[in-house]
DNA sequence: CAGGGCTAGGTGTAGTATACACACAGCTTA
DNA sequence: TAAGCTGTGTGTATACTACACCTAGCCCTG
């Protein structure tokens, strides 16, 4: 029996990055495991190997920072944080976000409804 | 004051199949060329190789077909519809679309405003 | 105490997707 | 006759993605 996650992921791969800066947007500090598990909240079904090379990715950047943290319940984590640079990087991302939202919006406007079932 | 028609694409290139239904889902009929500026009005920047490979493809699976049709000003054109298997496809399409604005939307939603300038 | 399951971070890589360059050709206007 | 727009393609280097795999700590149960 495996687990099929639930999700059918309709959000791109390619809004990782934003949606890690959403998620950390949240929670000021976050690591690997708990914002993979944020983003899949926002619909994007996504692997661990490619947000832990996303995060890596992005402090190589100097968008985000990182240090090690002990866990209570498992190994140790490695948290990141937004860098100064990370903040407007940040910011663009929630732009590009809600741009993206409005143009499918208005894309999906004018469809004719065909089938709403 | 430079005009922002050449858009810096904020929507995944993943789009583009979906966009193309879209596209076609108003036009009833209509060709590689004129899609792409469809598509283009949607927010996605793309190039015409991608779209005629994506019709191509799209063809392949029987979700479209093609006849070639002469043009009043310029080379022949050939023109795509959607076929019947491919009306599932496109209203698969509206709704992956429509989920996927609305997650948009959700993840969106609990965004700190930081700066709306 | 051995094993399974969860947490946590990471590498390796085959296959695919994407961008970009290029080719071919008809029509219109200068 | 040349440029520029319309129109359809191919070729390919690189980037991206998914998937398999690895290490390791902690907790629980048999």
């Amino acid at each position: 029996m495996d687990m099929p996650t639930s999700n059918p992921s309709v959000l791109p791969r390619r809004f990782l990055r934003q949606l890690l800066f959403l998620g950390l947007s949240q929670a000021e500090r976050s690591y690997g495991y708990e914002l993979a598990e944020a983003v899949r909240g926002y619909g994007l079904n996504i692997d661990m190997a490619g947000v832990y090379r996303e995060l890596r990715s992005m402090e190589q950047k100097d968008l985000l920072s990182s240090e090690w943290e002990p866990s209570d319940n498992g190994p140790d984590r490695r948290v990141y944080m937004v860098t100064p640079l990370g903040r407007d990087a940040l910011a663009q991302a929630v732009t590009d976000l809600r741009l993206a939202r409005d143009q499918l919006s208005a894309a999906l406007e004018d469809v004719v409804v065909e089938n709403t079932a």
